[in-house]
DNA sequence: CAGACCTGCGCAAACGTTTGTGCAAAACCG
DNA sequence: CGGTTTTGCACAAACGTTTGCGCAGGTCTG
């Protein structure tokens, strides 16, 4: 029932051996053109394709790299994988999929089967829980070329690729205070993310370099979820000296404290202005968007990531010559409206 | 250097042969308690994991199934990714990840290249431009199981999951008229899609139903490009007999067409009301949301395609049994507002 | 025309498992 | 105590490739 034909079968069929049918198909010198051309007419009529499997278990590869990511349907990591897919495809290599979920025993799990499925090499973006990394120096124990990316824990010697987050945030409240804000707050995630301090000491330098006071009263940290940046929102707005602009650790912070803006009847981005970090492609769909937005280009992130794995897998990267990419946020000013 | 360790190393060191490792591993009842423990004790140690790469070969299998999709980033597909690999990762299954991008030569390419990696399965739904399926006929004549998810092509004998989109939009047009609106439009999407024949169906049977008239003037179709979907919304608003309400293809057409309606100074779901189908996540983070979604469950349907896909994987389905899943889609009905 | 070289192909090992079969030695039975 | 059963393990083949090596027969060279 099951026959998928192999090098073995046309090897019978033409009466030559199976390493002659192998060479053949790979036009090796020693093999007659006769020979040669009786082989690849016969393998094209049987549709011979060739077992990637056992090619791969013959050259102790697998043509596969492993990708962990905390969540797809996030657009930002939704983005990455495209990055990556692009350039994997290309490279005849096969991308793995796994979610941890942002949390800590799953993604050890996950290692541990991709490492037992002898994957060339990891991608890995880290769960929120995860504290402690000692499943990852596993993966390095067993030589697995690993690239970490955005989310990248500490004290571990892979490769690195992530976006300059203070740098965004720098720009991104100096573009404020340039508008002419005076009283700009932080929105900001939790102590555990060091994308929150990256955002934190990007957000300090600019106040500094603009001459506005810091105030603790406008420093304000939500572990993201929707209740917590409500109540802070609240903190913010209740206080006798409101801000007149709000700079939030994502799209969906953002979104929410916009909405608790409304419930006080201010008019986003007239009363009070947002600017924030993108994870959402529909900004432009909304009636009141953020002011600007810092993009951390997702994509080039991936693409970046799967080109250094792949160097390394290749070869053309030695593993012990860690890379640490930095990409440049970019500050996207929305236009005042959309045109139509 | 790169000295991954195996089941013989394993047998070397403790002097016995490669078979009784593989046996002690498994618990074989003909291994003695005394060399199944000092061989469990020294896979520990030794950290050793099996090669699943080796194992599924020597089985006849991967343990990897393709999964194709137009888009990653597309929230819908997301979902469904997300779906399957839940099941998949609990089955010790690999999800292979590929994008069309709604090309038909890409498509085609990744079927072949999944054809010869010798995957376990396919989960498929087709490029928009697809219009021939000689490239997924040959993937059934290789007898790879294939499941065809939402975007479904006709005349192919695989498994399918789909969602009753038909009575979708049935139901929302129903919605619409019981709230009293007359003139309901329907934007839809491209006639090469399935899916708009099924909401043209649906949409047609409700007005009749509710004694309202069809009226062709009503009925529009956009190729789900923002330009088109503008020219169409604009169209049906310069109309003498404007709509009081829209059906629309998706959430990114009535995202569009709601930014056409402000340009005329209406007030969206008061002077127009939107009812559309559901993409995105964040409809509660709009001002104006559409009215009610219908909500496709991509989850479900990524979870059931993986669920058929691995049972005839698995033997409990036989390949010829065809299975055909239609998930009742759900009327979403937006709260007033948000309550903070 | 003898030695060297080239041409064209087959043999066999290898990648890391699993598993059927074989074969001793030990344990059991009457 | 002879025969049967059980126990414990090794051997080898297989999955589908790739590739080093060997070996004929032919062709060239001096």
């Amino acid at each position: 029932m099951k026959d998928v034909i192999t090098i073995k079968e046309i090897a019978r069929q033409l009466h030559v051996s199976p390493s002659t049918v192998s060479r053949a198909l790979q036009n090796h010198p020693r093999i007659s053109a006769h020979t040669r051309d009786a082989v690849h007419a016969l393998a094209d009529q049987l549709k011979y394709l060739p077992s990637t499997t056992a090619r791969n278990l013959q050259r102790g590869r697998t043509g596969v790299i492993g990708m962990v990511l905390p969540e797809i349907r996030e657009n930002f990591f939704s983005e990455v994988i495209n990055g990556v897919e692009e350039l994997a495809f290309e490279h005849q290599v096969t991308v793995a999929l796994y979610q941890s979920h942002d949390r800590f025993d799953r993604e050890k799990q996950i290692l541990t089967v991709l490492a037992s499925n002898r994957v060339d090499g990891v991608l890995l973006s880290v769960a929120k829980e995860t504290q402690q990394t000692h499943h990852i120096q596993e993966l390095l124990d067993r030589q697995i070329p690993l690239v970490l990316f955005d989310r990248i824990p500490p004290h571990i010697a892979a490769h690195r690729v992530e976006c300059n987050m203070e740098k965004g945030a720098y720009e991104a409240t100096k573009w404020l205070a340039r508008r002419g804000h005076r009283r700009i707050a932080l929105l900001n995630g939790p102590h555990a993310l060091i994308a929150s301090e990256e955002r934190y000491r990007g957000y300090i330098t600019a106040l500094v370099e603009e001459g506005l006071p810091v105030e603790n009263a406008l420093i304000k940290r939500s572990d993201l979820t929707t209740p917590e940046t409500v109540l802070k929102m609240n903190q913010l707005l209740s206080s006798p000296t409101r801000p007149d602009a709000v700079l939030t650790f994502n799209d969906y912070v953002a979104l929410d404290a916009m909405q608790v803006c409304r419930s006080y009847g201010l008019v986003v981005n007239q009363d009070i202005s947002f600017v924030s970090f993108a994870n959402l492609p529909l900004n432009t769909y909304l009636e009141h968007p953020p002011l600007a937005s810092v993009e951390q280009h997702p994509y080039q992130i991936g693409f970046m990531a799967a080109e250094i794995l792949l160097n390394v897998i290749n070869g053309k990267i030695a593993p012990t010559d860690l890379q640490n990419v930095i990409l440049e946020p970019e500050l996207v000013v929305r236009e005042q409206s959309a045109v139509f």
